[in-house]
DNA sequence: TATTTTTGATTGACTGATCAATCAATAAAA
DNA sequence: TTTTATTGATTGATCAGTCAATCAAAAATA
């Protein structure tokens, strides 16, 4: 049924498809016939639209993450205030499809593609850099920039962390769960910085 | 120079091998032909000895946890106290040679494999436990079990989180900053909590 | 001790399967 | 007619796994 116009729609099919393929297999070694099935297509098409294999599961990380960004910014921009805005990254990290066993397969098989290819991890970094900076941002304005940074870095490797743990799916932790681990992380760690008390700290 | 009792010592160098080329490699899709090579055997002879590609990955996977095992078990042991020992499981998980870039994608990649290998996964599930019980069974001694809980599964997020954003290599994190957060983490959420903690919080 | 037999170690050459990638051909719009 | 979408068939490469053959040490035997 050729009909013109049909490349965006058969590109996002492919990709669509392809992460369902690699989270249901749970490993970047799925084949381009299996990705193409999935989409409804011929192999043959999937090649025609993205050239290669390796350019194909690129743009399905760039899709991906740019989805993600999206969330982000959105969650974002419905907080007020930089402690809700925290929240709202927190929040966003373990949305519900994001924390589902296929979508944690599926990242993890990214991030060890990455070790092997430079744009994959080049994308993964950005992802990375976003969600620290994206915390950094906000804790600057609850506390010393010194501090905020030891925060930020602490609470994206405990976001990162539970998400992976979540992959091996012994003794899995509930959203809620997560959530308030890394909540009741960054509470304790801004207690004693927050308050004007702080201030009469000069540096020692 | 064929001589009788070349089995042990052509196993352990083809699991050396293996985990050298994965670690290189980044990723499970390596050739027997490479390992062979690597270990500087055929690849016949590593057929021979553990009969398939599977078997060899899983029992390199069984080798290195066992060796990872045996580093905590050591440092276990020349700690006294339960902070000491907490201290302790802190350190051997940032231990140089786990810190090194090839040693975390070797991991990595055994990680995403867990994802099809059950066998795999057993294991990497083992060590996951592991490390929670670890730290669980020393919190407990320094504050009530419902926290123990709590700050074990943060603190063992956080110790496989800054594990895995190292596989990143971007602003990549020292040891000492690593163990330093995860030691801040514990000592944070300890202080409330426990008489002896709030005695000995000399230093920031 | 000298000779033969057995056994473990080892490999080169081969096979069968899998898969990414190509291409020529077809069918339907424009 | 030209262009776009689409596929079946095919190719070439890569690899895991097999196997028969070789070689040398060890054990058995004379």
């Amino acid at each position: 049924m050729p009909k013109v116009g049909m490349e965006p729609v058969r590109r996002k099919a492919l990709v669509d498809a392809a992460m369902r393929v690699i989270g249901d297999h749970g490993s970047l070694t799925v084949t381009m016939s299996e990705i193409a099935k999935q989409a409804g297509v011929s192999p043959a098409l999937a090649h025609h639209y993205f050239g290669s294999k390796e350019q194909l599961l690129i743009e399905t990380v760039r899709v991906h993450l740019q989805r993600l960004r999206d969330s982000v910014i959105t969650a974002l921009r419905a907080a007020k205030t930089p402690r809700e805005k925290l929240s709202a990254v927190i929040r966003v990290s373990f949305q519900a499809d994001q924390f589902a066993p296929e979508t944690i397969a599926a990242w993890l098989a990214f991030y060890a593609e990455a070790q092997r290819s430079e744009e994959t991890r080049r994308f993964l970094v950005i992802y990375a850099r976003r969600l620290r900076s994206n915390l950094l941002a906000n804790l600057k304005a609850l506390c010393p920039e010194e501090d905020a940074e030891r925060i930020a870095e602490g609470a994206a490797a405990m976001i990162d962390g539970l998400y992976i743990r979540q992959s091996l799916r012994s003794a899995p932790i509930s959203i809620e769960a997560s959530i308030a681990l890394t909540e009741d992380y960054i509470n304790l760690l801004l207690a004693p910085l927050s308050r004007e008390a702080a201030v009469q700290r000069t540096e020692t």
